[in-house]
DNA sequence: CTTAAATATATCATTATTGGTATATTAAAC
DNA sequence: GTTTAATATACCAATAATGATATATTTAAG
């Protein structure tokens, strides 16, 4: 059985800097697959027990946190959100003109 | 037939301190739908022709602007956003620790 | 290497969201 | 008052998101 303390690691990582270098390099689309990965990150939780929190399943965080959100409901975010001790918050951010 | 020119209209209702206050007392989580509410009129939208361009129907853009969006998905607010010429972003706000 | 934990991918059933339509309400113009 | 446009509400069907499960892959420990 693995020990793992992903607080400390993550810490760690970033202070790598080719590694921090791809961590902000990920696509704006991705933020929010990041601000989720570093919120668990940094809750010290696996993909399942922050499944667990939320009530779904593993598969499911797997999904959110791969980017891929263009289809993902706010009733879930906000289930996440609550177990991560954090409130989604949605904006629009007017683009320069066509 | 009505005339409407709502960038005027917002501005000056904004002037009004009622109105503003009222406005601005809205909860935080109806932020997104005041969002959206500001910027179909900032574009002189009305809700028809805001779902027309959205290709969806004016009970949903009624329905979102209602600001029950705990029940919204990312897909749905990327089309408004497209619509409207600008972008939804999500950010998660730690909250203090229980 | 083996083993075990963590994460990712796939599939399909279930549930939640949205579409479509009708209609009610509100508000303005007349 | 009537008429018309705009918005809100209600209902159910269609569609999209999620649950549930199984399994594959990755990664670390030994």
């Amino acid at each position: 059985m693995r020990t793992y303390d992903y607080k400390k690691l993550l810490k760690e990582e970033l202070k790598n800097p080719e590694f921090r270098k791809e961590y902000d390099a990920l696509a704006e689309e991705f933020e929010l697959a990041k601000e989720v990965i570093s919120l668990r990150l940094k809750a010290g939780l696996t993909q399942k027990e922050l499944a667990e929190k939320a009530h779904t399943s593993q598969p499911a965080i797997a999904r959110l946190e791969s980017g891929h959100y263009t289809t993902v409901s706010m009733s879930f975010l906000n289930r996440i959100g609550k177990a991560l001790g954090a409130m989604p918050e949605i904006h629009f951010r007017k683009l320069k003109a066509a």
